[in-house]
RNA sequence: GGGCUCGUAGAUCAGCGGUAGAUCGCUUCCUUCGCAAGGAAGAGGCCCCGGGUUCAAAUCCCGGCGAGUCCA
């Protein structure tokens, strides 16, 4: 299995005496100084030794302990890096969370297209995992939020050429120096430690690795990825694919600070090693009392768990009896004993993990990372509520969020007091719907079928449990299968597959021309240029014309492209689109400069301006919304125009008509203030550390330089054109907001030239709609709300009026020709009303005792047939009859019954025929 | 990014092609020293919007808007 043997002779190991072994019990290979070791060391081939024993001189605190980290690795040259956000997504568009510590230095710096920003680097990067989510809290040692520690070192090989940084900064031998220099400063036992061979393998990289292993605990991952997929590669690994070796060559390490807080206090559990005050506060607040023969029951199931090899949760419910089994103590009191405990424990890790992701600014949602951050808060206010914990969960977020240092509390703790709000109107609309549902089942002996109960989570996220104890006070059984969640899996069926989009094929032809130097960057404001053609292809319509230079902005980062002209002496084309093919700018035109030619490029300087326009009130539009809204605004996407922009933003309730006023005037403050607007191409780790990854809300360019874009305040990556001032913006009109998914607010508006034409537009509206009135603008909405409730009156008076008039048309007899149904008296009527006014009349004739057969002309033919209780005549069949002669169709219950069809002229015959139809379907 | 569900009285919902309903709340009256409660009468609906199918649409179909939910 281990290919990469001789990819773990380190002298390192050779010169302070470590022997390589193979594991009695799994066969694995590693390094240790003890001769007599015949174990890896690694549970389940060993126990925890750490436990009630402490592996270090001293105990620290989580804070204690990163700081000797770093520190370590800092007197040891490399530099410290402030952590990253656990929104991954902010610089990466491949992931969402956060879930190690080299993903800050991916894809780029890895591929070494861009420098990290130190190297050799050390950091401490909050993480978080929502795969251990079942496990948190169990297993006494997973957590879901957690800080890796690493040191990273970026190498490339002696031949290799072209990438951001250059040769071997340190390799393996000195990554496991320093790992092993650490313990033996913290007073490890030495011998104790082993070196496990694990070749890591992940997302198309490779490369050995080493599982660094202590007293029965993981300590550190020491991997040197060095490998890429390959199929004609020489190296085979576990995933049964081919690698070869890379240009570059990265360490990648990482210690969780988590156990190594652990492993210097020798707790029970990992988690009181970490949050003992919040462990603390929990239990009394939850009133967990344990005696002291309960509490030692605890302390030893805890120390049991660790030994068990538990690495997901059906493996708990095994383990668990087994410990019962070991301690002489009934499963059922041992379980009883440590759910509370459990529930706390996970309680003070989701609580960090949500203070993690709001004080990043995540907003819940129904999509991406806020939505993970919904299923966490939701799961620990129903571990709250179970293990009885009153205090409200913004207070405990908050106990964490202070704990981690964010700035941003206030706000933390609205959105979790929203969001929990939302909770509970979903958790009584749930419980609303299962109490109809049970009530439906009541008395049956039938269960609630699957099929209902995989519905009621799949669309209206109610739990099968819930589902249980409520219909269990209507005596409603429910069986939910083993696999449920399997079931709702399979609802969604297999994942479409993926559509690459095109471009690879047109790129093709475009592949070998020069990068267009993009002239709209040097001066914004310049319209013409000249330039040389160096390429025409033909098109079905028109032509793609590449040239050497170009002051034409291809369409791109939500702007629309430039249109204009380009001419030579003899040819004018319209250039009617612009796009950007890998660095070659393409022009489509509808007519042919010729290759070889000089031209001269004229833009359209009406609709550059208004792109630029929009584009950078764009900016001033979002920093006005952070300002308004909070710190937490950011954007989700942009779409500038002509005529309008659109800006969506990231926000957790709904914003009020009031907010869209204060955003639409700071942003006009901002127009006014005519502060300059500045670009500056600046080097990327310098730009991230400068100003942060907010820079990349409209998304994250490539390349080791990067433009900014400087409006007032606001700073953000991007490529677009803009104003030289922010006062050539003119004005700003917000149009319309709209919520376009849970926690995304689309702001349309218009700048510059077309937000004087919106405002003309509206204005033109409220003038015409005032004309219509007859009364001042100002008078509209007043007058419209007048003649609305007018209307509605008209409307109640109009029903009124008809029944009125049934009522005199049905006692007067009128023009209806009277006849005897088996001895009841029908009336035959032609009333030329709509089919109000003929259902009141029947209804009144029928209230008298007779028989109403009713026809009128006014809109087609129509009948109403209505039968007194107790006559057997079907008026349904009577209609049927009718409405065929006339064409159409009818029907209706038996003593009620309506029809009609398109030919009126054969109304009066069909009336005529009426007396003959009744007896029919009397006799029948 | 994808799947699913729902928009009907002030609130919660039923109706699911054929005369728009229930419960609570509201108004007035009766019973009561008063309150809780009970009785009687009544008001309150662009059945989310726009198109289509049909003799007929709250109901079926399509589109839009709004809300909820599960997943990647």
């Amino acid at each position: 299995m281990s290919d990469l043997a001789e990819e773990y002779e380190l002298d390192y190991f050779e010169a302070n005496g470590f022997r390589r072994m193979e594991c009695s019990e799994c066969g694995a290979r590693f390094w240790t100084r003890d001769e007599t070791r015949v174990t890896c060391g690694e549970p389940p081939c060993e126990t925890y030794g750490f436990i009630d024993n402490p592996g270090f001189d001293e105990e620290f605190s989580l804070s204690e302990m990163r700081e000797v980290f770093l520190s370590f690795f800092q007197e040891r040259d490399h530099e410290r890096v402030d952590p990253y956000p656990v929104a991954a997504n902010r610089w990466r568009d491949d992931v969402l969370l956060t879930q190690a510590s080299i993903y800050d230095f991916q894809p780029l710096v890895t591929s070494g297209e861009t420098p990290p920003p130190a190297n050799p680097l050390t950091i401490s990067q909050p993480c978080i995992r929502m795969q251990d989510i079942d496990n948190v809290g169990k297993t006494g040692r997973h957590t879901m939020a957690f800080e890796m520690m690493a040191h990273h070192a970026f190498n490339t090989r002696e031949d290799a050429d072209g990438y951001a940084y250059e040769g071997e900064v340190y390799w393996k031998d000195r990554t496991v120096e320093l790992c092993d220099t650490l313990l033996g400063e913290l007073g490890a036992q030495l011998d104790e430690i082993t070196y496990i061979e694990d070749p890591w393998v992940g997302g198309g990289n490779a490369g050995p690795a080493i599982e660094v292993i202590y007293r029965g605990l993981e300590l550190a991952t020491l991997v040197f990825m060095s490998l890429e997929q390959d199929p004609d590669g020489g190296y085979l690994l576990k995933d049964d694919n081919s690698y070869s070796k890379m240009d570059t060559y990265v360490v990648d390490t990482g210690y969780g600070l988590e156990r190594w807080t652990w492993m210097s206090q020798g707790t029970p559990t990992v988690y009181e090693a970490v949050y003992p005050e919040m462990i603390e506060f929990l239990k009394e607040n939850a009133e967990i009392d344990l005696s002291d023969q309960e509490s030692a029951i605890v302390h030893d199931a805890a120390r049991l768990s660790g030994n068990l090899d538990i690495d997901d949760v059906d493996d708990v419910e095994a383990a668990r009896a087994d410990i019962a089994n070991q301690l002489g103590v009934d499963v059922t009191r041992l379980r009883r004993l440590l759910a509370p405990l459990e529930a706390i424990y996970a309680i003070a890790d989701h609580s960090r993990t949500l203070a993690y992701m709001f004080g990043d600014g995540i907003v819940p949602s129904n999509v991406g990372t806020g939505y993970l951050s919904r299923m966490v808060l939701r799961r620990t206010k129903r571990l709250a509520d179970d293990a009885g914990v009153d205090a409200p969960l913004d207070e405990l977020v908050d106990m964490q969020a202070k704990r981690l240092g964010y700035s941003n509390r206030d706000t933390i703790r609205d959105v979790v007091r929203t969001e929990l709000e939302r909770y509970r109107e979903t958790l009584d609309r749930g419980s609303r719907r299962v109490e109809q549902l049970a009530e439906e089942y009541a008395g049956d002996t039938e269960p609630i079928p699957t099929g209902t109960l995989v519905e009621l989570y799949d669309s209206h996220g109610i739990q099968p449990d819930m589902v249980e104890s409520i219909a269990s006070e209507y005596d409603v059984a429910v069986e939910v299968p083993d696999d449920f969640y399997a079931l709702v899996a399979k609802r969604h069926g297999e994942e479409p597959e993926e559509q690459d989009s095109n471009g690879g094929e047109g790129a093709a032809q475009f592949a070998g021309l020069p990068e267009t130097d993009r002239l709209y960057y040097e001066d914004q404001g310049r319209l013409e240029f000249e330039a040389m053609v160096l390429e025409v292809f033909d098109r079905e319509e028109g032509y793609d014309v590449v040239l050497d230079q170009t002051m034409f902005y291809p369409e791109g980062g939500g702007q629309p492209s430039d249109h204009g002209t380009l001419s030579t002496d003899d040819v004018t084309g319209r250039v009617t689109d612009v796009q950007i093919v890998e660095d070659v700018i393409v022009h489509s035109t509808d007519d042919n400069p010729g290759k070889g030619e000089f031209v001269r490029g004229k833009i359209d300087a009406g609709r550059r301006r208004r792109h630029m326009h929009h584009h950078t009130a764009t900016h001033l539009v979002g920093h006005a919304a952070r300002r308004v809204l909070g710190d937490h605004i950011r954007q989700a996407g942009a779409q500038k125009g002509t005529d309008s922009a659109r800006l969506d933003v990231k926000h957790y309730e709904s914003i009020t008509r009031e907010q869209i006023r204060q955003i639409e005037h700071v942003a006009n403050e901002y127009v006014m203030d005519n502060a300059s607007v500045k670009q500056e191409w600046i080097d990327r780790n310098e730009a991230e550390a400068k100003y942060g990854f907010d820079i990349y809300q409209g998304g994250i360019p490539e390349g080791e330089q990067i433009r900014l874009i400087h409006a007032q305040e606001d700073t953000q990556a991007c490529g677009g054109t803009h104003v030289s001032r922010t006062g050539d913006v003119g004005a700003i009109k917000i149009l319309n907001t709209e919520r376009i998914q849970d926690g995304v607010i689309r702001l349309t508006f218009a700048a510059g030239k077309a937000a004087i034409e919106a405002t003309q537009t509206t204005e033109q509206t409220l003038s015409e709609a005032a004309e219509v009135l007859d009364v001042s603008p100002e008078s509209v909405p007043e007058t419209a709300r007048r003649f609305f409730e007018e209307w509605k009156d008209r409307g109640k008076r109009l029903e009124e009026l008809k029944e009125e008039l049934a009522a005199v048309r049905a006692s007067g007899g009128g023009s209806g020709e009277e006849i005897d149904v088996g001895g009841t008296p029908a009336i035959i009527q032609h009333i030329d009303g709509d089919m109000d006014e003929l259902r009141a009349t029947a209804n009144a004739l029928v209230d008298e005792g007779h028989i109403a057969v009713l026809g009128s002309g006014v809109d087609g033919a129509q009948f109403v047939v209505a039968v007194p209780q107790g006559v057997e005549v079907n008026a349904g069949e009577v209609v049927g009859e009718l409405a065929e002669k006339v064409g159409g169709g009818g029907g209706g219950p038996p003593d009620f019954a309506q029809g009609g069809g398109p030919d009126d002229d054969a109304l009066t015959d069909a009336l005529q025929a009426a007396p003959d139809v009744l007896r029919q379907v009397l006799d029948a």
